[in-house]
DNA sequence: AAACATCATCGACGCGCGTCGACGATGCTG
DNA sequence: CAGCATCGTCGACGCGCGTCGATGATGTTT
């Protein structure tokens, strides 16, 4: 094993000498900086990574703490953000490894954390006031969080931009001369900025609530028939009865697009492109997310202790039409 | 952060003995012990991972390394895989992570494992003569291969037992009867183990080969109908163009499990259960595979240099028929 | 009783790297 | 030209732990 100390003798310098070539934090002669990093070439030199972390420096290794690593249907998700974090930071010479964390081990992981384990984390699938957060802050451990976080979330973060992409949803269906669009969702009560947006296009939203199966949907289109037959287009962030609604709408008598439209919020590709018809829906791209999300942990890791500040990022995504569709205009009102 | 140092000075020990106590490899008095694991106990120390790895520890640490760690339709699979092996070396008191690797970043695994980054690896979707497993083997680092490996490999592996797999499924069909079975396979030609399997069980196998697709599937009931009239049974290593095979086969006038049996080799329980009708499998146990090997790699770990001795570890599942079944007896010959 | 093996414990050192302080050599200011 | 800041480099130390050799204190053998 090569040692930082085989490369000083190499370049016939003194190691510290390696040492601040390496890190750049001290101005070096142009002609030993060349020297020692022939030898580095030459040798294939890599720094020890255990003795990196005890002395103290940021190991150039991102963990990805997720909870529920292979839970459906997510985990085609997830596989896009860790692919995407792994390629972010690979492009700066990171590591990453996965940590498949359960619940119940976060003293563990706290005491690896504290070992300087590795030089920042992406903390997924994380709710609101995770304790994993709070010990990350506590122990100045640089970390960012990919996914959904709290609304008003302080720290590092990269996530989709809910907003825009309902405005772009809506925006949207009222082009298509839209009105009365109904909103499938977990909550009883529209969030505030879905009753600003909705007031400034001059539509109503009717939020539908329904459990997030297949079954769920069917109800709603029952719903929708009975007690809202003014509505004229849908938007969902419930993939599972998005797709039962599209599917069991036509029992009901209504046909899709041309009785309702439907737009999926948050509905994965590969599903919205087997529903027949398929769903259009507003889309981002995961796997760019979560790439920024790797750039982001890693200007967060090089960025020494005073200068920190917090990042955050939004990703709106775009509309797509997926050809033989799930939206048309309004008919001439019924 | 508390250190040796620490408890030795509450202890009133030396920081040594502290060592000894937690290794255990040089005897220690009774009650010096009692002390140090009491100040252990109060202070909540744990031993710093990276100054560990240091001094020549060997990290209570396991690395599994997974290529295509999101690959469909796999991820099932290698979820369960990674649950079993989590929970597996935790009893044992180690943690796990997974290492997304691509094949192109072997060199910088090296490095790290180089640096006695973790104390043993578990390999996973490891192909024949894989460069990883020279490198393992030469800086003798503990490793475990689970899943598919070459027939004869030499060192630590977890495998299902394919043979007796194929016995069993074999032996299920002899006793219903049949006696020229189909094998749905990617290679022309069969197993010795195969061959032999047949001959002493008194029935003969077929090989179909097929692209592991929907359509592969409908080719194979094609080429039953013409070609191979006399199958009656048929078991299959491809998952997909046996879900092809069930749903097409009736357009080529077969109805299952009247007309031809089916017992899948290699399918998902998820899969099996949605096929109709369902299909019997010769089933084993993911997690529990897993969990063996995480205890092996921790017995690895575990075992000095000297004393190290290879071992393996083949399961072979069970017969699972699912009641509306795809296998039937044989019917009086045609 | 002397010689020796065993037990329990301690002190010291090294693993490889990050970084602080020091020091000579230069360039700049007044 | 004296005084001082800056540059380029070196030596030394410490991070926390694993382990070797040494040292008494026992117990065992001839």
């Amino acid at each position: 094993m090569t040692t930082r100390a085989d490369i000083a003798k190499l370049a016939g310098v003194s190691e510290s000498t390696v040492s601040y070539v390496l890190s750049g934090k001290r101005p070096i002669g142009e002609e030993t900086r060349k020297r020692v990093l022939e030898a580095i070439e030459q040798t294939g030199y890599k720094s020890n990574y255990a003795a990196s972390a005890l002395a103290g420096g940021s190991p150039r290794l991102v963990t990805m703490m997720i909870s529920n690593l292979f839970s459906e249907p997510s985990s085609r998700i997830i596989g896009e953000l860790v692919n995407g974090v792994v390629d972010g930071v690979s492009q700066a010479g990171f590591h990453s490894v996965i940590w498949p964390i359960s619940e119940d081990a976060i003293s563990d992981v706290n005491t690896l954390l504290k070992s300087n384990f590795s030089g920042g984390v992406i903390l997924m699938n994380v709710i609101e006031s995770d304790p994993r957060v709070r010990a990350l802050h506590r122990e100045k451990i640089p970390f960012v969080v990919l996914g959904r976080t709290d609304v008003k979330f302080k720290y590092n973060y990269v996530d989709r931009d809910f907003e825009e992409r309902d405005r772009i949803a809506l925006t949207k269906l009222r082009e298509l001369g839209h009105s009365r669009v109904g909103l499938l969702t977990y909550e009883e009560n529209l969030r505030p900025h879905l009753l600003k947006l909705s007031k400034s296009l001059g539509l109503s939203v009717q939020p539908l609530t329904a459990k997030n199966t297949y079954e769920g949907g069917a109800e709603i289109a029952q719903t929708i028939r009975t007690k809202h037959k003014d509505i004229t287009a849908v938007i969902s962030v419930l993939d599972a009865a998005t797709i039962g609604f599209i599917e069991s709408a036509y029992e009901f008598g209504i046909s899709i697009p041309q009785d309702i439209s439907v737009i999926g919020l948050n509905m994965l590709e590969s599903q919205a492109e087997s529903a027949r018809p398929r769903v259009s829906t507003v889309a981002y791209d995961a796997y760019d997310m979560a790439k920024s999300c790797g750039k982001m942990i890693v200007e967060a890791i090089e960025t020494t202790g005073d200068q920190r500040v917090y990042k955050s990022e939004l990703w709106a995504g775009d509309f797509v039409d997926r050809g033989s569709t799930s939206i048309a205009r309004k008919k001439a009102s019924r």
